[in-house]
DNA sequence: CAACTCATCTTGTATATACAAGAAAATTAT
DNA sequence: ATAATTTTCTTGTATATACAAGATGAGTTG
């Protein structure tokens, strides 16, 4: 057997997950349904299911049934997704401000880290997020435009560009990469920083698996903004 | 039925794991052996075993049974951890500076942070990790003496502090924080920095089943560390 | 109409069984 | 003694079956 069943039925979840085919909160087959369709046995049927619920893409309830879970319960580090959650979370007033809203001609680090040719046309844009109307977070983004060609006619006040665009193009991959910076002139004016001070650099590429979606760069001032990260080993 | 059988069975083992009587690469019972200690069947015994090596716990061979994982497998922004090991992974030379080796009476936010009482005596152990004998990263560690007597005895050299603990009191869990600071005048010399620089530091309290076991604090020149997460959606 | 009961669909737990395949030790043959 | 074979123990895959328990809607009863 080369590859077996439970795995060929976990794929097949997952490729209707990653098509955006089954969306979140979706009810995918119960394991009767799964049963009958891949003619193997309701145990095999469910081993597929439980293995992905423990990987945290699907939730199941008793009862109900089982469902694409939301992308929010996904990881650790991605916590470092929704700013606008977080500075809520906190019972803090969110807003932003949109600097740019552009098409530029790619140069080569930027065409690069997005899998696209140099000098061709991509997305830029650039956020500034308030906590109660101080500056906590710029994001400057880049975005391949195959794959999200409506992007610049989004308007990010009500919905933040990671939650566009991985709800145009799901996403498969994120890569980081955090460091300490001193923030250059320009940063410093987006920042509101009158006395330099050094920023927390999160550097982020999303695949989704038609590519590279995007490329976006997250800076905050050191004395306003930390990641948190948590482990537990019991359970 | 209260609480299931193969979640007896998963206690059972976490149990022995987290009390060290279960080390790192140590066998752990196979299917057949849990099935008559338990009297259960070989599919629940099963059912614990996999469960809890998709957790990440234990790792299993056919042919050859089931381990306690090495702590290293463990998760995305733990990889925080091992300096030496990251050093030497990219061929370079590894060596370190042992400053302070001290015990020390500790004022109140060390206290707190280590979950002892004000004025009590806590050791204090601070050391330069260098990457071709250019400093890397200065490591500041408060430890808890109840659970690590003989921390002021350890050569270090051979042995990173957080080896040492975790093989002394096996951790059960880890909290992180990661800011941009800049760095004081001593952290300064400690660096060899000349012209100041923005640091990247990390504040890591580590957690046995007995209590809180160290307070460590991680500080690197944002020129040279960054730190480095990666997050899959599939499989 | 409202409340209750019941049938049905869902997931959850547990067992007994069968065969496959990798690894290592014991046995046998050279 | 060494090499090849066999046995045994391990995990891996797959099925059939049984009963428990939560959720929901249909039908019955007051």
């Amino acid at each position: 057997m080369s590859v077996p069943k439970f795995a060929q039925i976990k794929e097949f979840i997952l490729e209707n997950i990653q098509s955006g085919e089954w969306q979140e909160n979706d009810r995918v087959p119960s394991e009767n349904e799964l049963t009958s369709q891949f003619q193997v046995s309701r145990m095999t049927a469910r081993r597929a299911l439980s293995e992905l619920t423990d990987a945290g893409i699907l939730t199941r309830s008793q009862g109900q049934g089982t469902f694409v879970a939301s992308f929010k319960s996904q990881s650790s580090l991605l916590e470092i997704k929704n700013i606008a959650d977080e500075v809520k979370a906190r019972n803090s007033n969110y807003s932003c401000t949109i600097l740019v809203m552009e098409s530029i001609s790619a140069i080569a680090p930027i065409a690069i880290a997005l899998g696209v040719e140099v000098d061709s046309h991509v997305y830029r844009s650039v956020i500034v997020h308030n906590e109660n109307e101080q500056p906590l977070q710029v994001e400057e983004r880049f975005v391949n435009p195959a794959l999200a060609k409506d992007y610049l006619q989004q308007d990010f006040h009500s919905l933040t560009p990671h939650e566009y665009l991985s709800q145009n193009a799901p996403l498969t991959e994120a890569r980081h990469t955090v460091e300490a910076i001193m923030p250059n002139q320009e940063m410093c004016e987006w920042l509101n920083l009158y006395n330099e001070e050094p920023c927390l650099q999160v550097i982020r590429r999303t695949w989704s698996s038609q590519g590279i979606v995007s490329f976006a760069r997250l800076v905050s001032p050191g004395s306003k903004y930390r990641l948190g990260g948590h482990l537990t080993f019991k359970k």
